[in-house]
DNA sequence: TAGATACAGAACAGGTTGTCCGTTATCGGA
DNA sequence: TCCGATAACGGACAACCTGTTCTGTATCTA
């Protein structure tokens, strides 16, 4: 890659980032951006073709970066098949927590929205394997409930909760959900529902 | 209210509803819907002051249907005592039910998010009561967490398995979530973290 | 060094936004 | 039924944002 593209690339992610702690993504124009970065406008073009573009390449840098050491453990270590499933959920706070400056302003308005649709793709994957279902629950929606907690605990962790450890997030996590997750016993009570 | 006011607050909220059903949220303009409802421009901007207030009027509009009998069934039986955390439940997924048709346009693109959201606000006050939080779990996470695994229940019921009763989505929520909701008994795994 | 390529800067048409105002139609109380 | 109030119309407006195009300049790489 060009030395010139990847320092306008920065540019544009660094301005990107600072506006969003000033302002919310949606009020955000793509000339504030240039205005911000410094730029001349058919430049910002060039490397996005809209501001969507521009937060979902942000999203997958810090995506890449949090799996993909997650997946360098797994192809190296067999980590998906030794390591326990807190393990990797542990692991992968870790990396979060490693990039909490850049995600914090992603919680802004509705790209935090957009950034957690985002990362539950990513969990979907990691998740998938490990959610063992329980009789007459569709596995779909077990899993569908167990990354979307999950993304829940991070934006919440996030976002005003960073004091607490990884470790102790995982506690939370797994403490809180069931999900038929080997390890944790969960007992639905069967009584019959009496509508109003 | 005036009849033409009614009259009008009618027409943009049936051309918004009937425009989510052909075109994303953020895609669509205030000119839009001006031109589906077939009204001025000054009528729209007289109602409401952009579009995000719209789409939180109808937002309102919905949840006052779906809580108010709740509040009703609160305070002339004394449900909030008498009846069981699963019947509230399932009287809410009762009352979504009836307004799915409305709702599920709601789901197109960003503004599902924004519906989820205000859900969520209107979902923390049913379920502060009921909320028994274990040792060393914050209670505002438990709730949180409660909140946001009900909220995703009813978007992944409501887009795409609407089959299925009230009573089994709410039998399929408790079967999966542990949240320290009595009746439901979930054990911690409290195994160290071994980050990679 | 030379050709390729990224950037700056300016300009453009097309669309959206929010506001204004004079006119017309409709409503609701007397 | 009449009349004052008010809602809607519709046309126009400036300001802004968008995405594209162009030319000249600076920078990179082979």
């Amino acid at each position: 890659m060009d030395r010139r593209q990847r320092r306008t690339r920065n540019l544009i992610f660094t301005a990107f980032s600072a506006l969003l702690e000033r302002k919310t993504y949606t009020s955000m124009t793509v000339q504030d951006i240039i205005d911000e970065a410094d730029i001349g406008r058919s430049t910002f073009y060039a490397h996005f073709e809209t501001k969507d573009e521009l937060l979902k390449a942000l999203c997958t840098d810090i995506f890449d970066h949090v799996f993909s050491e997650e997946i360098l453990c797994e192809e190296k270590h067999d980590f998906s098949h030794h390591s326990s499933f807190r393990d990797r959920i542990t692991h992968i706070l870790y990396h979060l927590q490693e990039k909490q400056q850049s995600i914090r302003g992603l919680f802004s308005g509705e790209c935090g929205e957009i950034f957690l649709r985002y990362l539950k793709e990513y969990l979907c994957q990691v998740f998938d394997e490990h959610i063992t279902v329980s009789e007459n629950v569709p596995h779909d929606y077990a899993l569908d409930l167990a990354v979307s907690s999950f993304a829940e605990t991070v934006r919440w962790w996030l976002k005003g909760h960073s004091a607490y450890s990884p470790e102790q997030m995982a506690a939370y996590y797994f403490q809180c959900s069931a999900f038929c997750i080997p390890g944790i016993i969960a007992r639905g009570d069967d009584k019959a529902a009496d509508p109003c």
